[in-house]
DNA sequence: ATTGTTTGTCAAGTCTTCTAACAATGTATC
DNA sequence: GATACATTGTTAGAAGACTTGACAAACAAT
């Protein structure tokens, strides 16, 4: 069953199977034959290679070479032609700016990274996106018009068809402001405006942990935290575009205050920030920490607990074990509402890895029901931190791909 | 976008649009013109023509009256042919067993409800369903072969392919029992084997209080607790079948004891069961209420709490409203994963009403994100008890339409 | 060299849908 | 009541996508 990607723009659905077979050709690794698509799309050879011919003038797909198989006619093998364009994938985090330049087989070709801070508000924020976007332009000898399309990702809870962002509690200033209209005016490229974890879990599925999974959870943990749900094979962002929004489950009542107003929610509990406000408390509580030598009190942040629980810090790894619980407390009831084949967890937190990870898997297997727990999977995300950026990559080049190949005489 | 039921069966797509069509049709009330149906699948008229004219020659749909519209000529408006045949829907809960007969346009011509226990195993209970399946039959001067699909319910996640319950946690004995094999092979006719759940929130979808929309929750507070999504218009139910199963959030994990061997599970503080218990103990600390005079203790149901809250006691009032607090919590916390446009109550203690809702809307509005809590609606079942077996009615008709029409040459 | 196997292509026919014109059947207007 | 107008439903011809069945191409095994 493929329901991949098209229905991105569903209006001219004639040719359908086009764009299925170009999506089957993408998420393939290694390339296919026309003889395998066929098969795998129950249409005929003849009819696949009319469509293939199709694609092979338009110069989206290549043939490479014939690779040698058990016997009979060696097959031959069909790719997305990676020079017949460029994408580029941004990822705002709330600390972070990510900026990577692809070609059109997903291969990142150049990256950028810088310390950013969303909450200064729309217009500086996306001013600095500019500058960065063309830098690594510059740099790589292109311009703005070789990049066929932009995918960008925010943390906050998208109303696509508009291209705004609505009453996101980490991104004040931002609410309603018109990101995607503005972008496309300025830089006249189609944009692709996603939620980050929405977008870590695209990336995942698409090239990391989550690859061909149908069922997907993926737990974006930074300075908030977030999920993306992939659902029978579909990205589910909820009637409004907050689906997701585990950071705000109520897990103690009787918890620290969030941003969000309410007391005790997850993201007050385990995101980046309450780790670094945990390990501020000790190191001024004057608990015998490594934290105390790692600089001014006031600057420890959740990668300075991660590097001393590495080290063998007790209290740090106190701290990230109790995040991890009370990571736990959530993902298991995901899992009992949602039931995944995998969560997977990324975001900036989760390099901590194992020490996150295990008391999460604890909790899960404890408090899910078993017929959930023992089928899902709990892994760290394979991208790292370029989760988000490779989903707004394949954003990108969704949006790219079926664009060229709707091109009618292209040559 | 018509994302209907038809790829139930999913081999011999080629004439989709037919299918589609159909379900166009039966999910339309009052019925509709090939008119309005060529501009809601963004077909022609000319099309619509064709494709409406096989419809009718295999006796599916039928023309009625021509409506005067506006001005031009009023449309043939067309609808289900209700005579065309007959199906059967079965709600097996914990402690009651439905079975339902209803016409080709889902109008329930017949209905049986008996007391029930599904512990008692898999062999006793299907016997009791065809008992009950046969004595409709007669009653209604039918036979078997006049049923074309049977759509069943159960409480208890399940495998669909192999058509078994997967470690279902109230329905000790059923475990791997092959359920559908079993009846096709009794009864000879198609069978549909479903959640209960799912089956509640596709009948309320259809007919019921949440139709058209396309992200909704449907919450089973019967004996046990369970709730059936539906997400971006297709019933979701889990890697293994086990989507949706909130009974065994853990709520409280210094809570009563739950069957499931967990502590403090929603089912635990929240079922029907858990109410009964909780009035049983009131009764017997000796706490002046009415219950204490409703019978014997030992048979105090969530009914006769539910009777005695509205006539005014107090402590039936708190039970109910206590147990609502508890459901608010897990809901909470569904909407902010899931963000549906709707929460639909429903199973038998639902029909307690606003003392019951009341709490609900008031913990979520307080626990889950300002963006979400504001758009969802939260609202009890409007089939009230028959929301299930209404459901399996809808899927035993989605085989049965769609394979009548499929016939060829059918006159 | 021959046989067998699998891939890819070609030609003819089927099926679905579209466009464009037209017939049918009502309301609104004079 | 006759006429104009609007809307629905149908028909005919053409375009496009897919299928079947035959066949050529390219390799491995014998």
């Amino acid at each position: 069953m493929s329901q991949f990607f098209w229905p991105l723009f569903s209006q001219n659905v004639k040719n359908l199977n086009k764009h299925a077979v170009l999506d089957l050709i993408r998420f393939t690794p290694g390339g296919i034959s026309r003889a395998e698509l066929a098969l795998r799309m129950e249409l005929s050879r003849a009819a696949m290679t009319a469509i293939v011919n199709d694609l092979l003038e338009n110069d989206v797909v290549r043939e490479t070479e014939s690779r040698n198989g058990q016997s009979g006619r060696p097959p031959i093998i069909l790719e997305i032609n990676s020079k017949r364009g460029y994408v580029v994938g941004i990822d705002m985090g709330a600390s972070h700016l990510t900026v990577a330049l692809a070609d059109f087989s997903a291969q990142v070709l150049d990256e950028v990274e810088i310390p950013f801070d969303i909450t200064q508000g729309p217009e500086p924020c996306l001013a600095q996106a500019e500058a960065l976007l063309f830098e690594l332009i510059e740099k790589n000898d292109l311009s703005l018009d070789r990049i066929q399309a932009i995918g960008l990702g925010v943390p906050g809870p998208i109303v696509s068809e508009p291209g705004i962002v609505l009453a996101p509690p980490i991104m004040p200033g931002w609410d309603g402001y018109p990101i995607r209209q503005a972008l496309e005016r300025k830089w006249g490229r189609p944009i692709s405006l996603n939620n980050d974890a929405e977008l870590g879990v695209l990336g995942e599925w698409a090239y990391g942990a989550g690859r061909g999974e149908s069922d997907l959870a993926f737990i974006k943990v930074g300075s908030g935290i977030g999920a993306g749900l992939l659902l029978n094979g579909q990205i589910y962002h909820g009637a409004t575009g907050s689906a997701g929004e585990i950071g705000h489950l109520t897990i103690d009542e009787n918890g620290p205050l969030c941003d969000c107003g309410n007391a005790g929610c997850l993201e007050a509990l385990a995101g980046g920030k309450a780790i670094a406000r945990q390990a501020r408390e000790a190191v001024m509580k004057g608990q015998r920490t490594l934290l105390s030598n790692m600089g001014p009190v006031e600057e420890l942040s959740a990668r300075d607990v991660a590097a001393a629980a590495r080290r063998g810090d007790l209290v740090s790894q106190q701290i990230i074990a109790r995040a991890g619980t009370y990571l736990g407390i959530a993902i298991a009831g995901l899992i009992n509402i949602f039931n995944p084949r995998m969560v997977i967890v990324g975001g900036g937190v989760s390099q901590i890895g194992d020490l996150l990870l295990q008391p999460i898997r604890d909790i899960v297997h404890r408090r899910s029901l078993p017929a959930a727990a023992q089928t899902v999977k709990i892994n760290t995300a394979v991208l790292r931190r370029r989760s988000s950026s490779m989903g707004a990559v394949v954003r990108a080049l969704s949006i790219a791909l079926h664009q060229v190949a709707e091109q009618k005489e292209a040559k």
